[in-house]
DNA sequence: AGCACGCCGACT
DNA sequence: GTCGGCGTGCTC
């Protein structure tokens, strides 16, 4: 019998963030548990809020100023004690708070006071007789017997358009009757049936690769079309057999509504989807559906791994390099990080998955961790796009000033003759990215962000990309007078202006934030392209991912030098994997494709190694240069963001965060400190940036204690000052 | 985070 | 002598 139950309080304060003892009164002992939501009364004022429960004690020290849990909240605990334990792994791992973690596991709609959805449903009551006995009540008599206690009385009417008054006259006199029960939210309308495919060699030496030995992860590298999706499949079906459950993870601009059909189509009600745009009720739904036990399939984004299974057979993680399954805000998990977690916990199989895997995972399986699967093929057999760099420089020396090279030019006259299509990539939108004064150098920046504005041609006016501000565009300097303002760098908006330009009788789409901001214009302007009513897209990031045209046989990238040069060590990994994206999208029909990428440096390893499309040899430079400059995966990265309106309070602060930290990690010659100094970009909304970076091998005791003397020095500035403390940020920035 | 306590100035 | 300003500190 448990008396005490220790209870993180449902609130984020971080001053709140430790286990408070609370009397379990007579009436709940014996249904108390860990994970149980409660009401409890806090504060000087007695508050009743809600609590969670995770600790159980049969006694105390002393009792003196415990006070009595009030009730239950639900009728079930919201999470288990395996879960409780991912929980603390999770609050010392990602340095935040109980609060944080906990709020991964339950749904938000539960916290909100969600219930199940109830509806009245119209049943069959006694036949309608005497002067009933007569349309339009027989009528509705007989559409109600075919489908009974489908549908409300709302329903009805408009479906078969008949009066709701008539309706209602029959429910008064018992020829209806409602009934409350309860209705999903979610979208159960049918799926047409994606059938199994019989897999190539490859793929069913790495299905039994996976199922049969004794290891408990597994990275496949597959070529973009190796048809690892069919892997996942037949794993997750095996699994099933077995009464297992399996969770897939895609990043969250993989959740197409095609990705979605395919897998509601193999497996129809069995199956979960979450997105991101699921309302809290729809969320609430399916965790409950996963909870009862009626599902044994989820396939989402990264909060997905946070699905209360409990027989797990495989967690299956797709695209496993993306950074999207790394969490920007607290707790600041890695999706793929949890699922090992839970491997562990549930003995279960995890598999990765990816044509391009980042460093850390293929490092890993070099060690010897995670047991490497490869796919050297393309499931249907056809060739790998053919890619060429071209040397813009050379472009120059040939006075061909345009941003397309002749040969780039020359291979789009080609396939607008043949009628094929091209896609044309281009890391950055709006029209010009900067404006300046040509004659006193006068860069116009936002007054908000430490930013140059963006020149958007199609509302002619200056945008800013962080905070959305946007002003007329300045007819003159306004620190020297002159006339003489000019408009650099090329954006995907120009490019388009510039096809069409070039190619007046090419159709030509872009596709790109500004693009796609409304509902369903990203349907749109894929399925205008699919269906061949354009002949070139030109887009950003959004275009390098998933999307799947048959008649596409060439793609340029109008500038590779975008990515080369970012001041992030990931640099040359992100762009080996964006050429390697980019190209996966030509060539996907009977048509062999090509890839021109475009660049100011040509000797860049990332880009010879993508063009040769040798991720081995990619491998192993990188993995050098890592080793040499000590970066993951040789280390780990701590960084510390700090923000504020007031830059000199921002400035004191973190320059004695610095000394403080400075003193204790010089003892340590395995770590090394960077600043205090100003981010990259250095104000963003107002908000002026700085950052500390700790670079080295970091234990959690060590990054436990970094992170409560940063917040022991800055908690009387707590008001002014915003702090992030990431370990192993996806962004460097 | 929120709330109470507490110690100062302005006002009935 | 009281009302209310927000600085300080605690919450089982």
């Amino acid at each position: 019998m448990y008396t005490y139950a220790g209870i993180i309080v449902n609130n984020s304060s971080v001053k709140l963030d430790k286990i408070f003892t609370y009397k379990v009164p007579e009436k709940l002992k014996d249904k108390i548990k860990i994970g149980f939501r409660v009401k409890v009364p806090f504060g000087k004022g007695n508050k009743k809020v809600d609590g969670f429960i995770v600790r159980l004690y049969e006694n105390i020290l002393n009792d003196n100023k415990i006070k009595d849990i009030i009730d239950f909240c639900d009728d079930f605990p919201l999470f288990t004690l395996k879960d409780l334990e991912l929980i603390e792994e999770m609050r010392k791992r990602y340095l935040c708070t109980y609060l944080d973690c906990i709020k991964m596991f339950v749904p938000r709609g539960i916290l909100k006071g969600m219930k199940d959805k109830e509806e009245n449903l119209v049943y069959t009551g006694r036949e309608p007789e005497k002067r009933f006995a007569r349309d339009p009540y027989r009528k509705i008599y007989k559409l109600v017997e075919d489908e009974n206690g489908k549908h409300t009385k709302n329903f009805i009417s408009e479906k078969y358009d008949v009066s709701l008054s008539s309706i209602n006259t029959m429910i008064k006199h018992g020829f209806l009757i409602t009934g409350k029960s309860v209705v999903g939210r979610y979208d159960d309308r049918k799926y047409s049936r994606y059938s199994k495919k019989i897999l190539n060699r490859e793929q069913q030496l790495a299905v039994n690769k996976i199922m049969n030995l004794d290891k408990s992860m597994f990275l496949i590298h597959g070529v973009t079309g190796s048809g690892k999706t069919e892997i996942y499949m037949q794993l997750v079906e095996k699994a099933m057999k077995d009464g297992m459950e399996s969770i897939i993870l895609v990043p969250e601009i993989a959740l197409t509504p095609q990705m979605v059909e395919r897998f509601k189509g193999r497996f129809g009600k069995d199956i979960s989807v979450f997105h991101s745009k699921l309302s809290d009720g729809e969320r609430y739904d399916e965790w409950m559906r996963v909870k009862r036990g009626q599902v044994k399939v989820a396939i989402g984004a990264r909060s997905a791994i946070f699905l209360p299974f409990e027989n797990l057979g495989f967690i299956i993680i797709d695209e496993e390099q993306e950074w999207s399954y790394k969490s920007d805000s607290n707790p600041k998990y890695n999706a793929r990080e949890i699922g090992e977690m839970k491997c562990r916990q549930y003995g279960c199989k995890m598999v990765l998955g990816s044509a391009t895997p980042s460093i850390e995972t293929y490092y890993r399986c070099t060690r010897g961790e995670i047991e490497l699967v490869t796919l050297r093929n393309r499931a249907d057999g056809a060739a790998m796009p053919k890619i060429r760099i071209v040397d813009m420089r050379e472009e120059l020396v040939n006075n061909n000033k345009s941003m397309f090279s002749r040969i780039l030019y020359k291979s789009i006259c080609d396939r607008l003759n043949r009628g094929e299509q091209v896609i044309l990539f281009l890391n950055r939108r709006g029209y010009s990215t900067f404006v300046s004064c040509r004659k006193c150098g006068y860069v116009f920046k936002c007054n908000n962000c430490d930013i140059s504005y963006t020149y958007h041609h199609d509302i002619d006016k200056l945008i800013c990309h962080y905070c959305g501000s946007r002003i007329d565009v300045p007819k003159v300097c306004p620190k020297c007078g002159s006339k003489y303002v000019k408009y650099f760098g090329v954006g995907t908006e120009k490019i388009e202006k510039l096809i069409k330009e070039k190619f007046p009788g090419a159709k030509v789409l872009r596709m790109d934030f500004d693009t796609t901001r409304k509902k369903n214009s990203y349907e749109k302007i894929y399925n205008t392209f699919k269906e061949g009513r354009a002949d070139i897209l030109v887009g950003t990031q959004m275009i390098a991912k998933g999307l799947d045209f048959k008649n596409v046989t060439l793609v340029g990238v109008i500038a590779a030098d975008l990515s080369i040069n970012l001041p992030d060590f990931r640099s040359a990994e992100r762009t080996y994997e964006l050429i390697t994206q980019v190209s996966g999208r030509a060539g996907r029909g009977q048509k062999p494709g090509e890839v021109i990428v475009q660049t100011y440096s040509p000797e860049n390893y990332s880009l010879k190694c993508a063009a040769k499309n040798n991720y081995r040899d990619f491998y192993n430079r990188e993995i050098v240069v890592r080793k040499n400059m000590n970066y993951p995966p040789f280390s780990d990265i701590l960084l510390i963001n700090v923000s504020s309106k007031n830059e000199g309070i921002l400035i004191k602060n973190i320059q004695n965060v610095g000394i403080f930290l400075r003193n204790i990690l010089e003892k340590n010659d395995k770590i090394k400190m960077l600043g205090p100094c100003p981010c990259e970009i250095s104000k963003i909304k107002e908000y002026y940036r700085w950052k500390i970076m700790i670079k080295g091998k970091i234990s959690l005791n060590m990054a436990q204690n970094i992170r409560k003397i940063v917040y022991d020095l800055l908690k009387d500035v707590y008001n002014d000052i915003r702090v992030s403390i990431d370990i192993n940020p996806t962004n460097m920035m």
